[in-house]
DNA sequence: TCTGGGGTCCTAGGACCC
DNA sequence: TCTGGGGTCCTAGGACCC
């Protein structure tokens, strides 16, 4: 029977580690005067955009990520407001993987913050797992001053809920066969995988503990919400039930798309503003692709309107490419074709997928156009590396992009990001 | 509460092929 | 010319996560 191959003979030890008010703390680090005062990562206060993270001072007032951020500056008027740094977080993060990887070989971070770790059979080498886990906690202050919880458990998602109830700042192990005992009196919402939709529907069935869902009829659970249901109650169970979860620790696959977009903090109708949007947004796209030394088949245009209703086109090329030029066209035919000139615009994204690792197959003439191509983007890399961003433009980026930098952007490209935690 | 940016996965319909 | 069934690719949208 298929479950039953899928159980382990022995029960497996999950570490889920995951960092306390991560942008927050790394802000700190900078600038220690930001400690245990109410701060907002994400940007200014009457700026377009939401928070990525607030500390926990901030959090008593209310304020939470993805929170817009003249709501939290309502909430919380004397909250400090910092400007989010990529950078930076990508620099501690690489530090937080390091010390991970002391503890175990299949280390896998699921995200900028938070990382599993398969720690079964490292008890000769680290002890059991508590004793290992404060070992681990204590060597991560040490080595980035930075706060970490931990949940252990046996499966992933007893690993990672765990370490949400220890936060912050603590360990919680959820001894085997202890699961469902421990998961009955949480909200259906702290199930991963659980948001706001799936959290409606549940509660109109009278489901609102995990507990519940472990009583409610499995069958019906299917009818109601297909595969999802089934997965649903074995999570209420504390199974790794199907998709990511299921899969080995560690064995992270390469990326399956790569996009950059822009919300404009004044929405714009003007054809040059948003051509040259979309030539930066394929600049970013292509040079992402030539680092990683991908090809994609798949170009994809998102467009948001200023009432919120946001379409997507895409377009699958016969070669796949990592051209800017070949991406904004494409992108740029797509855009031609789909806006309604003069309705405002909100957001442009592109999107580029179906990867491969070969550039298509050599077409006589073209190849060496291509190539050609290519040199002159390596050669615009590597100056923009030196010397920033905004200083070199290709010509089909040229037209509207001083008045749109005019207009909106005066501190110059690209868009600020603002990953959260 | 006027709603970012970068991702993943799932569903569903239509085209197309055998 | 009253219409099968499966497989795969493509596209669009949406839920969800940090």
């Amino acid at each position: 029977m298929a479950a039953a191959s899928s159980i382990p003979a022995f029960p497996r030890t999950i570490f889920h580690v995951d960092m306390d008010a991560f942008f927050v703390s790394v802000e700190e680090l900078y600038d220690p005067s930001l400690k245990s005062k109410p701060v907002v990562v994400g940007g200014r206060p009457n700026e377009r955009g939401v928070v990525s993270a607030a500390s926990y001072a901030a959090r008593k007032f209310g304020v939470h990520s993805a929170m817009p951020l003249r709501t939290a500056a309502k909430l919380c008027p004397q909250a400090i407001f910092v400007d989010g740094h990529p950078e930076r977080y990508r620099e501690c993060s690489a530090k937080v993987f390091n010390v991970l990887q002391v503890f175990s070989p299949q280390v896998e971070m699921a995200s900028i913050d938070e990382a599993y770790l398969d720690m079964t059979g490292t008890a000769r080498l680290h002890g059991p797992p508590l004793r290992a886990a404060h070992k681990l906690h204590a060597r991560m202050k040490e080595e980035t001053k930075l706060n970490c919880s931990i949940g252990i458990g046996s499966s992933r998602l007893i690993a990672k809920v765990s370490s949400a109830q220890a936060k912050p700042n603590g360990v919680l192990w959820i001894v085997p066969g202890e699961e469902a005992k421990f998961l009955a009196p949480l909200d259906v919402r702290e199930i991963p995988g659980v948001g706001k939709v799936m959290e409606k529907h549940l509660h109109e069935i009278g489901i609102r503990k995990v507990g519940d869902l472990a009583q409610f009829d499995e069958l019906e659970l299917q009818e109601r919400f297909g595969k999802w249901g089934l997965a649903l109650a074995g999570k209420a169970r504390g199974e790794d039930a199907g998709g990511w979860f299921d899969s080995q620790v560690g064995a992270r696959e390469e990326a399956k798309s790569i996009s950059h977009e822009h919300t404009y903090n004044d929405d714009t109708a003007d054809i040059n503003q948003l051509e040259a949007t979309l030539m930066r947004l394929s600049e970013m796209v292509g040079r992402r692709l030539r680092e990683a030394n991908l090809y994609a088949r798949t170009v994809q245009l998102k467009l948001r309107y200023q009432n919120f209703t946001t379409i997507t086109r895409a377009h699958s090329r016969s070669q796949p490419t990592q051209l800017d030029g070949q991406i904004f066209d494409d992108v740029r035919a797509l855009f031609r074709k789909n806006w309604k000139p003069g309705s405002q615009v909100r957001l442009l994204g592109v999107q580029v997928s179906s990867f491969e690792s070969q550039p298509g197959q050599i077409d006589l003439l073209g190849d060496n156009r291509q190539s050609c191509w290519k040199n002159a983007l390596a050669a615009v890399d590597y100056l923009r590396d030196k010397f920033g961003e905004s200083s070199v433009k290709l010509a089909s980026g040229m037209r509207g992009s001083f008045r749109e930098r005019a207009h909106e952007n005066p501190a110059g490209l690209p868009g600020k990001t603002k990953p959260r935690q």
